[in-house]
DNA sequence: CTACCGATGCGCT
DNA sequence: GCGCATCGGTAGC
């Protein structure tokens, strides 16, 4: 059954997609639905990254830490990191046996909610649909995420889930945004042609 | 559209 | 201290 958001078809994706590894789940979650059911909200994902165990960028590599466990598993949870003092993000874990493995949710299609989208978003300012999620932080910050998200179960019927209405659609590779450390990983996915897409930037010092 | 820059606070060397 | 899986504003093409 499909919550508030009146989204016929839309099936959660269960625990056993999300432990796949985090390449394959990246790509996969491409075209997914992103849905907040407390708060209406409904979204499909366009752009996603992922990060693994051996991988320099992930927050992982550097061994556990109380900030980055939920990516050493169970998979289907989430893992929402603070960053550059203002920013927080979501990740999707795909960490199966104790692996630091995880999904980055970078740009995505608003679909329902967005009012609530653009009212937590805007500020004041004028705001048009295509700023509503485009970058991670931006979806963070609509979706209304913070810290307290961290570690949150995607998969037990929750309020935030993923969920596949069966659209597919036409997924690129390339190299990750803003990363230093093995920036060349083609580990960036996201939907071919897409406006909803977030601006590729190569991080300035990036190799 | 691209390029630059400052904001802002936490985790880690 | 340093560096960051970013963003918004401004300047310029």
């Amino acid at each position: 059954m499909t919550p508030a958001t009146g989204l016929p078809g839309a099936a959660p994706l269960e625990r056993s997609f999300f432990a796949r590894g985090a390449p394959a789940v990246a790509r996969d979650l491409v075209g997914m639905l992103l849905v907040h059911a407390h708060d209406g909200l409904a979204a499909r994902l366009v752009e996603t990254e992922a990060y693994t165990e051996d991988d320099p960028a992930c927050h992982g590599y550097r061994g556990r830490t109380e900030r980055n466990a939920p990516l050493f598993g169970p998979p289907g949870h989430a893992y929402v990191y603070f960053t550059y003092g203002m920013h927080w993000c979501l990740n999707t874990a795909t960490g199966a046996a104790g692996r630091a493995e995880g999904v980055l949710l970078r740009a995505a299609e608003p679909i329902a909610g967005l009012d609530v989208m653009r009212a937590r978003r805007a500020g004041g300012r004028r705001l048009s649909d295509r700023d509503l999620l485009r970058g991670p932080a931006r979806l963070a910050q609509a979706y209304g995420l913070d810290g307290t998200w961290s570690g949150h179960d995607l998969c037990d019927g929750g309020p935030l889930y993923l969920a596949d209405d069966g659209a597919r659609i036409e997924v690129e590779a390339g190299p990750r945004v803003g990363v230093v450390a093995a920036a060349d990983r083609p580990w960036r996915f996201a939907a071919a042609g897409s406006r909803w897409v977030s601006a590729y930037k190569r991080h300035p010092r990036a190799g």
